[in-house]
DNA sequence: GAGGAAGATTAACTCAAGATAAACTGATTA
DNA sequence: TAATCAGTTTATCTTGAGTTAATCTTCCTC
């Protein structure tokens, strides 16, 4: 289930697209300039953003300019008035984004949204995205806001892997064998270690938690999609 | 136009890659193997190579060693079996490559073309911007206001190569694979001693910084943009 | 509710990876 | 031929990821 926020002063048209957001099954959050969109976003997560141009206080440029200075390349569908659409749309729309021009009609852009969401799942192949955490498998680093810290290799491997497939458990064992090598001398005592140290230092995220399953080993579980 | 190279011995991905590549307005050249590759990169400019890893005669890593010998640093998009994965922290996938899982989707694959381009594009142009300090590649000098200081080589051509893929994790192997070249007698304690020297050299500069990343190796971070 | 097994936690240990300093080499130049 | 400089090597010091071991806690069973 994907979230998307709609960013757009005028009511009515507001009000539409929830109306289509919903019936096409995708969560619908709602900001009415760009400075709304910024609190919303700091407490949800938002995975596109469908974003009128012309709004007061905090305009669509402006918010656009705002997150992609900050490297939030989360995919923005812009919304433009024909008249307005050749002279701004080159340095504004980047390669995550798309427009569409007004008045919407409904196929099209449940059509063009779904075509961004692909789009940046694919790009985020390298890396798993829970809630408002990413894991980045290439960097061994999990980023959560403007917080970034990186792993130890262990560490990061054992957690990508739970939380790869959640809610499968994994023995020590396997964990083992597919972390630290099959002929690996180690004992498994130290998987427990690892399990304690990553626990510790994601004791305050909400996101995702690592269980035991007693006799069995551990499972990780994702709360993102409640 | 872009002349993009595609090596790959299954006759019809190569066939599914070609009409990929000219509906998407880019030149396509074909081999089968990696000798084959050789002799056309001989008389045709390429631009990007799509390469698969698994192929008889001269195989994907082969090719790309002999490329990296002679410094063509093209950028080559690799395509591997998802179990070879765990392969590229080796140092066969370089600081311009990429690589994608079979079975390749096409948008997936024209993004990555894309992104590659464009940073081999930017890594051309031959000077990096980072706040306020210019490195410019011509001339091995890094400049800040009205302080300048011209590098040696290897020193310059690391800090380069690390700031041009900021994030991107190095290891050893590949950047003496890349600055000294493949078949470099050189121990890679060398590279320690270089970072060693940069990192004194720019120690009160607070717009970049080169990180450790214990067990794999280095990586460049920039900070211009907070 | 006693005893024991599974797991959690803590702290200490180990050793390879990396940092650092200094010496060495070979080329270039004065 | 001395001086300088880039690059390399060697030797030594430091660090921290990963492991181990010891102890504590929890949970299940009889």
């Amino acid at each position: 289930m994907f979230n998307i926020l709609v960013v757009e002063d005028d009511k009515s048209t507001k009000k539409l697209m929830e109306v289509i957001l919903r019936t096409n099954g995708y969560n619908h959050l709602a900001a009415s300039n760009g400075l709304e969109a910024l609190e919303i976003m700091d407490s949800h997560h938002v995975d596109l953003i469908v974003l009128d141009i012309m709004m007061p206080k905090m305009n669509g440029y402006e918010l656009t300019k705002e997150l992609r200075a900050n490297h939030d390349d989360i995919p923005i569908l812009m919304v433009t008035a024909k008249q307005l659409l050749e002279d701004r749309k080159q340095g504004f729309i980047v390669g995550t984004d798309d427009y569409m021009i007004k008045p919407v009609d409904e196929e099209e852009m449940i059509l063009r949204i779904k075509a961004l969401l692909r789009r940046a799942k694919i790009v985020s192949e390298h890396q798993l995205l829970i809630g408002k955490v990413v894991l980045d498998y290439d960097s061994l680093t999990v980023i959560r806001d403007n917080e970034q810290q990186m792993l130890p290799q262990k560490e990061f491997y054992l957690l990508y892997k739970l939380l790869s497939y959640p809610q499968k458990i994994f023995t020590r064992l396997q964990l083992m064998d597919e972390i630290w090598g099959m002929d690996s001398e180690t004992t498994d005592n130290t998987v427990n270690v690892h399990i304690n140290r990553l626990r510790k230092r994601f004791e305050n995220y909400s996101e995702f938690e690592i269980v035991t399953v007693r006799g069995l080993g551990y499972k990780g579980v994702r709360k993102d999609e409640e």
